[in-house]
DNA sequence: CGAGTGCCCTGACAGC
DNA sequence: TGCTGTCAGGGCACTC
C-alpha cells in the first residue's frame, strides 16, 4: 500500500524520465469513465514541466497549465513496460523509449486525472492535505494544534492527512509505536511532549523508509521494478503476537475504522505513561 | 462541522 | 479440483 516513502521513491524515478517530455496521448484502458480518470484528452500536447508529490499524491505540472494527478491508491504501479493485465491508463510521450507509461491498478483505488493546477475541488484530501513531513512547517506545535479538540482517535485523524500528509496504515502505526502513543487514543488528549515525539518519529520513519524505497508486501514496485526493502524494519506493522523489540511484550492487533491495527500494548499504553516508563523506553 | 459507517474492487487464501 | 466466503484498505460519499 504507497504511503508517502513509496511515491517518493516512484517520483524520483519519474523525474528523469518525464520531465520535459511532451504528452502526445493520455487514454483509458479498461477503466470506467469517471472522476477517477477525469480530463485526459487535455493532457496532449503539454510538456511535462515538473514532477512533484503532495502527501502521496504525485502532481505532475503540465505546460498547459494543467497538472496531472497521480494516486496510487492501494495496488497501483507505474511502469514502461507493458503489464499483462488491469492496465487503466496509457501515457504516450515523445522522445526515445522508453516512451509509454502504463498505470495498472487491480483494484482501481487510484486516480489519474488532469486539473487546471491547483483546483483539487474533485479531490478533497488533496485540497485539505496538511503540511509535507519534512517541510518547516511541520512542527512539534502545528501537529498538536491539529489535534486539539478532537476526539478522534490519533491514528484515526492521521489516516484523514490533516495534520500531516503522506502518513498511512503501515507507518502510522511505526510512528505511533516510536512515539509510545496508543492509537486508539483521543487525538485531543495527545501531551504536548507525545506530540513531540510524534513529530520526530513520522519523519524518522519516513526518512529511514525512503531510504529503503519503501514496503512491499505484495503489488508495490518502484517504477524500475524493484520491490521497496523496508518490509525487514517494520517493528509493529504485520507483527501481531510477536514479542516488542523493545520491552518483549506481546504485540496486539486491534481493528481501528476498518484498518488492521498493530501496536504493543507496553510500549503504547492508553493511560498516561508514568515517569519510570518514559525512562525505560528512552533505552 | 465533527464523528461514524459503508462502499469501491480484485487477488490471495482458508475451508470444505 | 473447484467452489464459497473472508480479508486487505485510501479516499470519499453519506448520515446523524
Amino acid at each position: 500500500m504507497p504511503e508517502l516513502p513509496e511515491v517518493e521513491t516512484v517520483r524520483r524515478e519519474l523525474e528523469p524520465w518525464l520531465t520535459g517530455r511532451t504528452v502526445l496521448s493520455a487514454r483509458r484502458v479498461a477503466a470506467p469513465a469517471g472522476p477517477k480518470y477525469a480530463n485526459l484528452a487535455r493532457a496532449a500536447g503539454q510538456r511535462v514541466e515538473a514532477v512533484g508529490r503532495r502527501g502521496k499524491f504525485l502532481l505532475l505540472a503540465l505546460s498547459g497549465g494543467d497538472e496531472l494527478v497521480i494516486h496510487l491508491g492501494m495496488t497501483g504501479v507505474l511502469t514502461p513496460e507493458r503489464p499483462r493485465d488491469h492496465v487503466r491508463i496509457e501515457l504516450r510521450l515523445d522522445g526515445p523509449p522508453p516512451n509509454v507509461l502504463y498505470f495498472r491498478d487491480p483494484r482501481r483505488f487510484g486516480r489519474f486525472l488532469v486539473v487546471p493546477a491547483g483546483d483539487y475541488r474533485s479531490l478533497p484530501t488533496l485540497a485539505a492535505l496538511g503540511p509535507e513531513p519534512f517541510d518547516a512547517a511541520f512542527t512539534a506545535g502545528s501537529l498538536l494544534a491539529a489535534l486539539r479538540g478532537r476526539r478522534v482517535a490519533i491514528k484515526t485523524l492521521l489516516l484523514a492527512q490533516r495534520p500531516v500528509a503522506g502518513l498511512g496504515n503501515i507507518y502510522i502505526d511505526e510512528a505511533l509505536w516510536r512515539a509510545g502513543i496508543h492509537p486508539k487514543l483521543p487525538a485531543g488528549r495527545v501531551t504536548r511532549a507525545q506530540a513531540a515525539r510524534l513529530h520526530d518519529a513520522a519523519i524518522s520513519v519516513l526518512r529511514a523508509a525512503i531510504d529503503a524505497q519503501g514496503t512491499t508486501f505484495s503489488d508495490y514496485r518502484t517504477v524500475n521494478g524493484a520491490v521497496g526493502d523496508y518490509l525487514g524494519y517494520l517493528d509493529v506493522y504485520g507483527h501481531a503476537g510477536d514479542p516488542c523489540r523493545r520491552c518483549g511484550t506481546k504485540l496486539r492487533r486491534i481493528v481501528l475504522g476498518a484498518r488492521g491495527t498493530c501496536f504493543c500494548p507496553q510500549c503504547q499504553p492508553y493511560a498516561r505513561k508514568t515517569a519510570e516508563m518514559r525512562t525505560k523506553r528512552r533505552t
